[in-house]
DNA sequence: CTCATCCATCGACAAATGTCGATGGGTTTC
DNA sequence: GAAACCCATCGACATTTGTCGATGGATGAG
């Protein structure tokens, strides 16, 4: 609540410097956000670090209470994000988490899923 | 790439279980998400956590290419998210890191941030 | 008091986003 | 083959979001 030491006295029309924050990292970054930004996406996520194994769009169709194009349209999203895989087989396609996910990207995951 | 392990044989219309995971959580946890998606507030952030002194809305309209208004819109949404707290002292408006974060999100940032 | 400065809010607007129904391509079973 | 199933893509739509200009309140300097 309280600002405890405030900053040396403004005069007006002058304000701080900013310290550097390079504009990739908060492109990226918010790149990243993004992909996580919606419940849907989040359940998904959660449910692949959880079980650890590959799931299919009909599962998730089956269990969350949307349409099979959003699914798709979601799944899309996160391998936009390099968040996920897929693969192929038969008639299925299979999700699964990105086996190469950097080791920050992991921790992060593991963080929010807890 | 390679699914390593298959599950068991699929039936076609047969679909697995999700596991549970709780609504609550991934709506709340979207909500946090949002406030990090984008590029703007993320170097708000960043510079907060960088200085760690309070820092003006004059500041930061300074430093980015935006207007006042648009950076004091992106300042409401931090605070709604409960990711800042600012105070009014005379002419300005000293936002900085809320003190009250939760640890995880404590390290969430710092991770992000690095 | 008067004026300049800092800031929040409002209204408007374009762009991005989440969702759906419809469609069509692949694949397996019959 | 024919039918059934899984899935991606397309077009459409409503909602949300990021940005701006305009406005007005609050506060301090002159």
């Amino acid at each position: 609540m309280a600002v405890k030491e405030l900053p040396v006295l403004r005069e007006r029309g002058e304000c701080c410097d900013l310290p550097v924050v390079k504009e990739s990292w908060a492109t990226e970054t918010s790149e990243l956000m993004k992909a996580l930004a919606d419940p849907t996406r989040l359940t998904m996520l959660a449910s692949l670090w959880k079980t650890d194994a590959p799931m299919c769009v009909c599962d998730f169709t089956a269990g969350l209470a949307l349409t099979q194009p959003t699914i798709s349209h979601h799944m899309a999203k996160l391998r936009a994000a390099g968040l996920v895989d897929c693969e192929k087989r038969g008639i299925w396609v299979y999700y699964r988490l990105h086996d190469k996910l950097s080791p920050s990207t992991r921790r992060l995951l593991g963080q929010l899923i807890r």
